[in-house]
DNA sequence: GTAGAGCACGAACGGTCGTGCTATTATGCC
DNA sequence: GGCATAATAGCACGACCGTTCGTGCTCTAC
């Protein structure tokens, strides 16, 4: 890895707990800079353009969601135990802990509100990690439904869609509201929305 | 009505779809000036600096959506029908038709997205109204306890919290990910959790 | 008919933004 | 150890931001 790499990673690292708090757009490459220490046009030469930086900024966040999130969870068993693994993870990666490295809530969350009307590539990316999440919750829905854990008549994406909802109103209540009954009331949710889903 | 009062409303109705397209923050008052056809400067006098411009927007916003979503389902019967009512009312406004007059997404999930990192008296507007949001949510729940529609021991709290999720699901994949099945999937969302928490 | 309030305008301010260009320094290979 | 090149810094630009200020309309009240 050469130095630039390094730089680079260093760059992303930053960029993504920006994001996280002030979102992608408000991320400037000037305060970024000032962040990791180094010059504007030091920092810009390796990305070239802000929707550049915006881009590597998401394909960084993507990659440590994957690996702080869906590779831990699909180590737990197949079927209920991956499920719940997944929202664990998920709670965990979401809001983060005040002794975290990482700050603010969820980037892709946070993109999702600021792109959602604004054509282009980076609504694009954020739009397509979005859907690869979700079809990862419909493909572990649909193990479980294999093992026998869920009712085999289940939809696996209205599963992941209710599942999606519940992570969502955590995630709300959680950062905006300060509501201390945020956890409690999303394990309840999810440990109903799994019964309802269990075989008779 | 003085005709400063007219332009004011002029500003905020317009303010209100502007930020349910690109955010309060986005919200520049050069561009908002253009759009209504007057003077930057004339348009900031009155409100005297942007955060009086969010705030003012903020409360306008509020009164629309109490008006044209909690007060037209106050008037269904109480219980089941006043929580369908509700759900019916909120998809309405959160993702308004192509032919509505009305753009963008909801104001105020745009805005707790913005400002959930952000102190102030912007977040915490935003904040007082999503909780008096979710508290017409609680109450209702209650009435429908009451009128024997739910089951007695049904937390209302929890039930707003789930149907909080299920609305925001639909939300995000909605505006994000143009998911086509995200209506029929809210309303399979709801009538589960309904039936989950009916009287035995 | 005139004083005054209300309202809007245009110009300008200091500041920050993204983005080019050019120089300078650091790195890695022979 | 010199040399090509990668990496960073410095500087300037045009655009836009929120904000301030002085000015001029257009009504209304006396």
């Amino acid at each position: 890895m050469t130095k630039g790499d390094h730089t680079r990673i260093l760059i992303l690292e930053a960029g993504m707990n920006v994001a996280g708090v002030e979102g992608l757009e408000a991320l400037s490459i000037g305060r970024l800079a000032d962040r990791v220490g180094m010059s504007k046009s030091g920092l810009f030469a390796h990305f070239r353009s802000k929707e550049g930086l915006q881009l590597a900024v998401l394909a960084y966040t993507r990659d440590h969601f994957i690996q702080h999130v869906v590779v831990p969870a699909m180590s737990a068993p197949r079927g209920e135990p991956r499920l719940r693994a997944l929202l664990d993870r998920w709670l965990a990666w979401g809001a983060p802990d005040a002794d975290s490295s990482r700050e603010g809530g969820c980037v892709f969350l946070q993109a999702a509100a600021e792109f959602d009307d604004r054509p282009g590539s980076v609504r694009e990316a954020v739009a397509t990690s979005q859907r690869d999440w979700i079809d990862a919750l419909t493909r572990a829905t649909s193990i479980a439904i294999e093992e026998g854990h869920l009712r085999a008549d289940l939809d696996p994406a209205q599963f992941a869609f209710e599942m999606h909802g519940v992570i969502l109103s955590f995630h709300f209540q959680r950062r905006l509201l300060d509501e201390p009954e945020a956890l409690p009331r999303t394990r309840a949710a999810f440990e109903r929305l799994l019964a309802s889903a269990r075989p008779a």
